[in-house]
DNA sequence: ACTAGGTAATGAGCTAAGCTAACGAACGTG
DNA sequence: CACGTTCGTTAGCTTAGCTCATTACCTAGT
């Protein structure tokens, strides 16, 4: 809420140019393979959350409306997802997650850790202490 | 280093969706209209590093050489970048960017520092000193 | 009760930005 | 001096988002 110091122009900069090649990288090395990254958040969002409808999804992942129309439907197809008409309003439609998606998310949260544990050998426990506090700021910054 | 922790599984996981979707953020509000974020990282690369060659800017930037081909090409045609043969391995081309390139580099970062001005402000003064900090330890996460 | 306007999801078509495969020119080494 | 290697590039493909247009449905005003 106070002026910007020089130091935190200089950080952002620097913090945009890594989450570009950072979400490069994490494009590129899936845990998943049949899964791309959004996907993924979407079954993410919807563990959270239970269930939702495509545009509460879409503005929750900062994607326009056809696109998380493509992308439910894409899940579907995979059997991850499961589409039923909203009680109240026909308009809308609710997506939750099968135990199909549930198997797979377990599944590829083991697959992660590991890959993260291969990554993490990189970083000091004093670098890991950073990235944990950063980690709900950067999500916070991502919904601003 | 040691052993993840429970809490370093859940925050990286936390990262990734963050960084994912502050990525797509960064992708669609960007400073310069007519430049794509890869674009503008490869001249602040050349900003930091004076010149390079297309493979050298491929590996900075975690790009396949082909795509950097056409990266190089797009700033050569906007003016912003200049290629020279290798004055000792005719192979190789070192790209460097021009005095246009430094302007609009320049004009960049007052839009730039105008737009985190604006996005800053829904973070506290902690949170920005915590944003500080994991910069550089994104930046090396990014490179591993 | 009916119509006008707004909102949800979707369909169609486009674009951007990466990738891989294949190639030609230039280098260096057995 | 010929052979494999490295560098940049070309060609063509894929993915994942976008916009614009359409359809179905809700809601408020008359």
């Amino acid at each position: 809420m106070s002026e910007l110091s020089e130091d935190d122009r200089a950080a952002v900069s620097e913090l945009r140019g890594a989450v570009m090649r950072l979400s490069r990288r994490l494009r590129h090395q899936r845990v998943d393979e049949s899964l791309s990254p959004t996907e993924m958040a979407v079954l993410a969002t919807l563990a959270r959350c239970g269930s939702a409808t495509p545009g509460e999804l879409a503005r929750k992942e900062h994607v326009q409306p056809p696109s998380m129309t493509r992308i439910v439907a894409m899940l579907e197809a995979k059997g991850l997802v499961h589409r039923e008409p909203h009680p109240e309003d026909r308009r809308q439609v609710v997506v939750s997650r099968t135990e199909q998606a549930d198997a797979m998310l377990a599944e590829s949260r083991v697959k992660r850790n590991a890959w993260l544990a291969q990554l993490a050998e990189g970083l000091t426990d004093e670098e890991r202490a950073v990235l944990r506090e950063a980690a709900p700021v950067l999500e916070k910054l991502a919904h601003l």
